[in-house]
DNA sequence: GCCGTTTTCGGCCCGACTGTTTTCAGTCG
């Protein structure tokens, strides 16, 4: 179930989608949307709140507190309904197909009666749109392949939503009495960017009050199947999960095999079969006779495999196997070895918490340096001046002694214009401590711009990192077309590191590029992005996808200590 | 609908891109 919070974001955002799609005054909605972010990103539970509580949070005025205590004390919003009664919940769908937007949703259903994904496809199919005013020959093209784009992360769910999830429901199973283990495996434990389904493993004598449990829990939309060893579920959400319970004395190899991945297992069978052994979700066994090897613990497993015990980012048989057998396993890097975040936002720009609020959670987490990086002027939606800037810096200097030990650095996101430009001038770039470099428009550069602009933007010697490369969107915008290697030689070669952007609908490089990009000798960050206080975590994920990618704490600047960091900063002493 | 060293009305993140137009609407960041 998802916090309540995030419940009442989705209900605003409706709202504001449903006032867009009939044509409602366009900053009426804007405020809605406004108010359903600020609840989502808001440190305290809202379910506390009444009506003057919710009022302080801001971008929460008096109609929209109204309707959220109204929500919290009746589960229901009158007004919400009133627009959900005239307008099907298909054509609100169809406004999150790339190149569909409020006003074409409702042009398909009133003209059309197209009231879903699926019938629009179709409709494009038997050439129904054109003809349609503002639809021309092109548009059905284009909305295919953003049908297609929604489709192919469709059905998956993002790496935090599932987190989530799989996390409260160990909590939950694991309280059950006569439930001895309980984890969860699978892709997700893996770290994957995106997840099919949840898997959870569990121990117990006897498996049905583990699998009443899963199917009585209140989220529960769809029992799928329950059986004395697996019962899947789906969840409200649409999210399917599937729980399997063993014996506790075959935890270690049913959770090797429900980990996966499919070709790391296969892998790993071919080498029992070639010691006369036999792997599957129940254990080890000899081949002659069938005798139990071993199975309780992974690690005995892999040990009995003559192999050590394999992190569960590595198994996608990207070479760990062998590595495993040479003893060249790297030591990844953990959430427990950064020191810092080097990108991240506040209300000055697109944020939603003071520099203060952003600085105390920092502080709190443990860091001992933390940069703020609010956007640079050509963004121009984000009204940046130099005045502006350089009152940050100042007010960032007065927190300076405000926590102890941690070190406050006064940074920049800049644009990577076209050309590989950036939005100030060398002597203003002086003055900041650190500078993220990102793309933020013109995605449709051939591949020589692209990755032109993005050397160049290396060779900036105030450029001290390279924030989300690709620009991509999970499920929402595909990367832009480059030649990452010469970006990564490029970065290499100049001393700039590449983020590892922990946003999930980011994670910006992807693993396989991370990978890449280290055999170039590229250094990386891991960095939140944060535009919120509670976003301040997202590294866990982006650790996961940074494991994915071999890195060590050595690959990483910002496991650095502050002398070492400080000196890779320096970049443009250095040339 | 929200908000105020623009303060109770009148603004509100602005501009580029795309495909459709022939002067612009819709979408997006």
């Amino acid at each position: 179930m998802p916090r309540l919070n995030d419940q009442v974001r989705e209900l605003l955002q409706e709202y504001a989608d449903l006032i867009n799609i009939t044509g409602g005054d366009a900053f009426r909605a804007r405020a809605y949307e406004k108010a359903a972010r600020a609840v989502g990103e808001y440190p305290e539970d809202v379910a506390g709140l009444d009506a003057k509580g919710l009022q302080q949070i801001p971008g929460v005025g008096k109609s929209t507190a109204e309707k959220v205590a109204e929500f919290l004390a009746t589960g229901r919003i009158p007004a919400l309904e009133e627009l959900r009664a005239k307008i099907p919940s298909g054509v609100r769908e169809m406004t999150a197909v790339p190149g569909v937007g409020p006003k074409r949703a409702l042009a398909l259903h009133r003209d059309l009666g197209i009231s879903s994904v699926d019938e629009l496809a179709e409709a494009i199919r038997a050439d129904k749109l054109s003809g349609l005013a503002g639809f021309g020959e092109r548009s059905g093209e284009k909305i295919l392949h953003g049908i297609e784009l929604l489709r192919q992360s469709g059905g998956r769910t993002l790496l935090d939503a599932a987190t989530e999830l799989a996390e409260q429901l160990v909590a939950a199973l694991s309280a059950v009495p006569g439930c001895t283990r309980c984890a969860y495996a699978g892709s997700l434990r893996r770290m994957r960017e995106t997840v099919g389904d949840v898997d959870v493993l569990a121990t117990a004598e006897d498996s049905a009050p583990l699998m009443a449990a899963l199917t009585e829990l209140p989220y529960v939309a769809e029992v799928i199947g329950s059986g004395p060893t697996k019962t899947s579920i789906r969840t409200d959400q649409g999210v399917q999960v599937d729980l399997r319970v063993v014996p506790e004395e075959d935890w270690g190899a049913a959770l090797v095999y429900f980990t996966g991945s499919k070709a790391h297992n296969i892998k790993l069978r071919t080498m029992a079969v070639r010691a006369g052994l036999k792997l599957s979700e129940y254990g080890l066994f000899e081949v002659d006779g069938g005798a139990k090897v071993v199975s309780a613990t992974e690690d005995e497993v892999y040990a009995a495999l003559g192999l050590p015990w394999i992190p569960p980012t590595l198994r996608e048989d990207r070479g760990e196997i062998e590595a495993a057998l040479n003893d060249e396993l790297p030591v990844l890097v953990q959430e427990s070895d950064l020191r810092g975040d080097l990108h991240t936002h506040t209300d000055l720009t697109d944020g939603l918490a003071t520099l203060t609020e952003m600085v105390d959670t920092a502080a709190a987490r443990g860091y001992s340096y933390y940069a703020v990086t609010d956007h640079a002027p050509d963004l121009v939606m984000q009204r940046m001046t130099d005045e502006k800037m350089l009152a940050q810096r100042e007010q960032l200097r007065e927190l300076a002694g405000r926590h102890k030990k941690l070190r406050l650095l006064h940074g920049t996101e800049l644009n990577i214009g076209p050309d590989g430009g950036v939005d100030w001038p060398p002597e203003f770039l002086a003055g900041f401590d650190v500078c993220v470099a990102s793309v933020h428009s013109h995605f449709n550069l051939d591949r020589a711009a692209q990755t032109r602009r993005l050397i160049r933007a290396c060779e900036n010697p105030y450029v001290h990192v390279i924030g989300h490369l690709t620009t991509r969107r999970i499920g929402r915008r595909g990367p832009i077309d480059v030649d990452l290697d010469a970006v990564f030689a490029a970065a290499a070669r100049t001393g700039t590191a590449i983020e590892v952007n922990s946003s999930p609908q980011r994670l910006d490089l992807r693993d396989e590029d991370v990978l890449r990009a280290k055999r170039h000798g590229v250094r990386f960050t891991i960095d939140s992005d944060a535009h919120a206080t509670g976003q301040l975590a997202y590294p866990r994920y982006g650790i996961g996808t940074a494991q994915r990618g071999w890195l060590t704490a050595e690959d990483v600047v910002n496991t650095w200590t502050w002398q070492r960091l400080k000196h890779f900063l320096r970049k443009d002493a250095l040339h």
